[in-house]
DNA sequence: GGTAAACTGAACCATATGGTTCAGTATTGC
DNA sequence: GCAATACTGAACCATATGGTTCAGTTTACC
């Protein structure tokens, strides 16, 4: 098996956090620097940098240094093995669900 | 707005882990023990319960304890938010993709 | 050439996380 | 009643997280 479960870690983790979850929403709309993402979110820019990091090592974002300001951007990370993940619990959830239906019809069948 | 944050933190912290999301996979197969869980992971009892709190605490795991032994299965969580956050910024990439597409589609019509 | 802006890195801080050991307590079964 | 089982709680440990300040470095602009 690959090591998918490293990404999952990363990309999980990265989206347990408001600010972050922010930041996606706010580069969607529009790239932005540091400065501007730590003012949006009322931070230092070192507390935004380390954030921008963490997105950036998830995959989720990506920087570019063009002068001095370094423009954010979403990445390429679309997130499909964390929804894969989640429907394949779903899925597993359902079965288990179904099983039980049966259960209980084949249960009422014999006990009645 | 209803306070959903907490709710995709707590979720999404507690799926950034290897162990945890193995016990989930586990507890679909069947329910289990503290001390199952905690031989199927190689981890002491302590360290396997404090991985059970925090999915209990997320609402993917309900344990009922009845005599000594304390009994671990699937929550009434089922990832619908989560799944949700992800399905909307995975159609938010799609609209910048299309309005780029756009984007270009007109730059290049009004430069050939 | 000098000042301001934008970032960066190191250091620090408090708290959380993921694990352990050890010393209980409560139940079970002979 | 006594030993073993199953859990629990406190204490501890190392490392990570989310934030700060402060002291640079680089770049932009008058």
């Amino acid at each position: 098996m690959v090591q998918f479960t490293g990404q999952l870690n990363n990309a999980f983790s990265a989206l347990a956090d408001d600010t972050r979850r922010g930041v996606l929403q706010r580069l969607g709309k529009r790239e932005a620097s540091i400065t501007e993402l730590a003012g949006d979110f009322d931070m230092t820019l070192t507390g935004m940098k380390k954030h921008v990091q963490v997105l950036e090592d998830a995959g989720l974002v990506v920087t570019e240094k063009v002068g001095r300001v370094r423009t954010c951007r979403l990445g390429t990370r679309k997130l499909h093995e964390e929804q894969a993940w989640i429907a394949q619990y779903q899925a597993m959830l359902e079965a288990r669900y179904d099983r039980l239906e049966d259960f209980l019809e084949r249960t009422r069948g014999g006990d009645e």
